[in-house]
RNA sequence: GGAGUCUUAGCUCAAUUGGUUAGAGCGCCGCCCUGUCACGGCGGAGGUUGCGGGUUCGAGCCCCGUAGACUCCGCCA
């Protein structure tokens, strides 16, 4: 038996006068009383079949017990519909099907919620998710995200590359983000981990003489969710060796100019733009700044050098900044909002956060009264401050001063009500990140990116004296919109570095063996320099699907407290499963 | 762990200042309807207003608690 002939989007004038058989799903049933209309859908688009009454007295009969999304097979002959009848909205809005057999392959209950319209209830959409996943939307994100990825294994196939599996039962690292844990039944006490990252098995594969290797790699941090974050998500894992960062750039430009190709029909610019961490920190406030809204950060300090007001006098005086941004057009913020914003610029570290608002020729601040003519004279001519503009200053620690000033940019474009037009496309490499971060908490220093990454070479001596905090990484993120969609870095791939790095943050020789011993073995015997990159898959698919969450571009995602409602796991498992596994829960119940 | 927003019919939402019997559209059920494509017409069913407590003559609305969802902070090498 043959199912059918053609897809749904398939038929069209030239069709016209074959009989044909479809099977889909029944999308809207049109009941005259006489003749009835029925849209029916599969996987790539709708055809209109037809039951005549008259010409088919029992068939059209059984049409019309048919509901919504019962799975039916329609055989007919392809019509030209009737002057005047037919559909611009659909491709084969031309023609029609006139059945002459109707077989009802299994009749569909009422359904939860409707599939032609938006949902705001998500827990709905994810408990029934193979109900969601019908809709044309979602349909069109799963197929989108199936080319994307396509598209990278394409061209990384045809650059040379090897895709090669690594262990998901693999080995708990100290560092970066909390591991998901496997028992292990044949060795009892002991853990498998879930991988955070192929990290080091892709390194591995490198001292193996792989040369060019990568992997769509499933992997897992068990920590909170977020739009953008699942505890498993999917990276298109890259490693080169014989590598600089620049080669490493030139595939991944050359990867999305493939990427956006297929997937929107668009000719993206290379090389894209790179700012170094320090750039985009002074300019932006953000390590993935969104560059779609060009107001940037500027330094004013020099400006009130000579200040007598004391909040700015106190911060140069202390060895900090002070920056301010001009977000033109925000005077009219109304005053809960500056509230709102003040109170996000303490949460940030801010003691509080002067501004002026520019409105009807004159500056209205509680700030202004302590400036000189000279200074605002200065100052509108540094900011181009213009009838409108809502100017917002931080004097603090640089550091401060960065991220809160960062943070109020972001809700200034959400405030503003700015639009941006959603085939824009900022791309930016953000270069030389710094090697170490200094963790109060710990007492510790910390791999900013990974304890693998290599330091730039100009600033390995730096390692060694008290300024081991300036060291810069030879590591890059890319960002497209202010969003983080990959990083990466050129790794250390001698052993007594890497053992160096390992001191520093703290892990000392008999650990080293102990956790790392593979990998400095490793180096010992001939590995290659090697870098790489690891682009999330995901993030990148919701940016192209021009969706809110990574949960539209994943076929069965978890909600914000890790549950996937559809098959309800987490769930708790049976004391005998446990008691194999030499586990037991100190929950309690 | 913290902050915010939300929770009213199967779905999307409404309900004036706290005031009569909580409404509408879609969906569903029944009947009618021979060219619709958001088909149309008539009729009908459907509600513990998330849950618990409080204030009040009276609570969907105010207060407290609690649960859940989402967004964000912390966290995410």
């Amino acid at each position: 038996m043959i199912f059918r002939t053609h897809h749904c989007a398939a038929l069209r004038d030239k069709d016209i006068g074959n009989r044909v058989t479809l099977a889909g799903w029944v999308g809207s049933r049109r009941d005259h009383g006489g003749v009835i209309f029925v849209d029916l859908r599969d996987r790539e688009g709708v055809t209109q079949v037809v039951f005549r009454p008259e010409e088919q007295a029992a068939v059209a009969e059984a049409a019309h017990g048919l509901r919504d999304e019962d799975v039916i097979q329609v055989s007919g002959k392809v019509a030209k519909r009737l002057e005047g009848t037919e559909n611009a909205k659909l491709s084969t809005g031309a023609i029609e099907v006139v059945a002459d057999e109707l077989k009802i392959l299994n009749k569909a209950d009422v359904l939860p919620f409707p599939l032609d319209e938006q949902i705001a209830n998500e827990d709905l959409r994810l408990a029934h998710r193979y109900l969601d996943l019908r809709r044309p939307g979602m349909a069109q994100n799963l197929r989108l995200r199936h080319r994307v990825i396509k598209t990278v294994r394409d061209v990384l196939d045809a650059d040379g590359f090897w895709e090669v599996e690594t262990p998901i039962l693999s080995k708990s690292t100290p560092e970066g983000a909390r591991d998901f844990l496997v028992p292990s039944r044949l060795n009892p006490g002991a853990f498998y981990a879930l991988p955070q990252a192929p990290q080091q098995y892709k390194q591995l594969l490198m001292a193996a003489g792989v040369e060019k290797y990568f992997q769509i790699a499933r992997c897992f941090r068990d920590e909170d969710l977020r739009a953008d974050r699942q505890p498993e998500f999917t990276q298109a894992d890259i490693e080169m060796s014989f590598v600089t960062a620049e080669d490493i750039f030139a595939l991944i430009e050359k990867m999305f100019v493939a990427v956006f190709r297929e997937a929107w029909g668009v000719e993206i610019k290379t090389p894209f733009p790179r700012l170094t961490y320090r750039e985009a920190m002074d300019r932006f406030g953000s390590d993935k700044p969104d560059t779609r809204w060009t107001q940037e950060i500027v330094d004013v300090g020099g400006i009130f050098a000579g200040t007598e007001f004391k909040v700015f006098r106190g911060a140069l005086d202390n060895g900090g900044v002070v920056r301010a941004l001009n977000a033109k057009g925000l005077a009219k913020i109304t005053t809960g909002q500056i509230e709102e914003l003040t109170e996000m610029a303490k949460q940030y570290g801010a003691k509080g956060l002067a501004f002026i608002k520019c409105e009807n020729g004159e500056w209205k601040s509680p700030i202004v009264k302590f400036f000189t003519d000279a200074e605002k004279a200065a100052l509108k001519d540094r900011l181009n401050i213009e009838e409108g503009d809502l100017v917002l200053f931080g004097a603090d620690k640089l550091d401060t001063v960065c991220e809160v000033l960062g943070r109020v940019r972001l809700r200034a474009v959400e405030l503003l009500g700015i639009k941006h037009d959603p085939q824009r496309l900022d791309f930016l490499w953000v270069v030389d990140f710094p090697l170490l971060a200094w963790s109060e908490e710990e007492k510790k220093w910390n791999a900013v990116h990974h304890p693998f990454t290599r330091p730039k070479a100009e600033d390995v001596a730096l390692l060694d004296g008290d300024k081991t905090g300036e060291a810069r990484a030879e590591a890059y993120d890319i960002v497209l919109n202010g969003v983080e969609i990959g990083g990466g870095s050129i790794r250390i791939h001698e052993a007594d570095l890497q053992s160096k790095m390992f001191g520093i943050l703290g892990v000392d020789d008999e650990q080293q063996a102990s956790m790392f011993g593979h990998l400095l073995k490793a180096f010992k015997f001939g590995a290659p320099p090697h870098g790489g990159i690891a682009l999330g898959l995901d993030r990148l698919v919701m940016l192209l699907a021009h969706a809110d969450s990574i949960r539209d571009v994943i076929a069965f995602p978890k909600n914000n407290r890790g549950v996937e409602l559809m098959t309800g796991s987490p769930s708790v498992v049976d004391f005998k499963q446990l008691r194999e596994l030499y586990i037991a829960s100190t929950k309690k119940a």
